[in-house]
DNA sequence: CAGTGGTCTAGACCACTGA
DNA sequence: CAGTGGTCTAGACCACTGA
């Protein structure tokens, strides 16, 4: 095992006193050339340290004034949005999808304020539905910008999840998303087969590529069938 | 307005190159000493550069190998998960708590196998619902390990959230966390004041500090009334 | 003014990979 | 072996804050 490099080392310390409540949130902290004289290191070292710090949002540096510990009342985590038929299949399951929309419609107001386009231009609009191990687990009801995949109906939707084709056509993504408890519609109630009144996971998402809207969608999700996990670490 | 500073500048042509596909995902980008002279900078520069890239994900770095344009079918995203007085305030409403229960007890087996203690250990237990300008936003249920926090019940919940206490007793936390949808319990349907039937978003946390649990949460909201928003960018 | 953090340079040594 | 990324040093100049 290869000793800790020297800017883990400064950061490590300064982790455990942040952990162990030495330096209460809102203290000042040792300045850059302090750390620099302590542990002996060039000061590109400690600042890197530093730097990583707060990015992880432990500490807030300010400039003409010095390093402080952060207030932690905002606790921020990774949140993994996978595409969906990676998920199931990584957790050892079978997925199949079945397609019942799958075609091109003038935009509603609603649908064309959300893609950034005139009321009534022409945009795709598909509603699929996600079964794992042949149990609903999703239904995907998405409006895509035309401009932003031409060819986005010509894809097999039973074979390629929309999530994909879209990550393959625009690869960065920006993107706003809420997630939401609700009743499911009347239709997706029938398409996912559960009572009317199930209690729904809804997450609304709206995805932009350099500034264009490429994408939103309502992906509801029977609440006994499916949560979102996650872990924050500081 | 002050000129970007050149490692911005390597960051972003590489950002721009990569949002507009010129390296598709899993491509060879160019190495730290192609930058280097491109850019007329010095290596540092370039790395600090390529390193926050790779800390977002965007390319993945080999030694000896070079560096890869990412593939983003995993796009990770930041929730920020806040203590509820401080956001309430922040939307400008006013808020209060109603304290149910704050007293000592046995731990269950479910409980003491959370917080990692004995069946039977003495375990803090709150049970507290909060109002945004009279409206019942919030039904918290919380068992606390009194080891970490043995004062846990002195304090006066309707002044101080537990989040708030807990984070100034153990200011760095690790934590998971499921969101979920589903049915209030009857009593929580009778606190929040809603029908038994309506949607709730159900929040379960774990927080750990040092290897060490300190609390767990069961936080059930009103799907009417609550959602979590959040966004991610590249 | 002295002290702070933000950033950069021009070198260096190392571990690693594949030819 | 040449090329890659991982990390470090010892300096430097700058903008900023508060005394």
């Amino acid at each position: 095992m290869p000793a800790k490099a020297p800017y883990a080392r400064v950061k490590e310390f300064l982790k455990q006193g942040l952990a162990c409540g030495h330096w209460q949130p809102g203290a000042l902290m040792p300045s850059d050339s302090e750390l620099v004289t302590q542990f002996g290191v060039s000061r590109m070292t400690v600042t890197r340290a530093l730097r990583e710090l707060q990015n992880e949002g432990l500490v807030t540096r300010v400039q003409g004034l010095g390093t402080y510990a952060a207030h932690l009342f905002r606790v921020s985590s990774t949140l993994t949005i996978r595409d969906l038929h990676e998920e199931i299949l990584s957790r050892g399951h079978r997925h199949h999808a079945e397609v019942h929309i799958a075609r091109q419609e003038d935009a509603t107001a609603a649908v064309a304020a959300q893609l950034g386009l005139p009321k009534g231009t022409a945009v795709f609009h598909t509603l699929i539905v996600h079964f794992e191990n042949n149990l609903a687990l999703q239904c995907e009801d998405r409006y895509v910008n035309p401009a932003c995949a031409p060819d986005y109906l010509a894809t097999d939707f039973t074979q390629i999840t929309p999530t994909h084709y879209l990550l393959q056509v625009a690869p960065l993504w920006e993107a706003q998303y809420s997630i939401e408890a609700g009743s499911p519609s009347a239709r997706e109630a029938r398409l996912l087969g559960i009572p009317a009144q199930e209690p729904c996971l809804i997450i609304v998402r709206r995805t932009v590529n350099r500034g264009i809207p490429i994408t939103m969608a309502r992906l509801v999700h029977p609440g006994s069938r499916y949560r979102v996990e996650g872990a924050f670490k500081p």
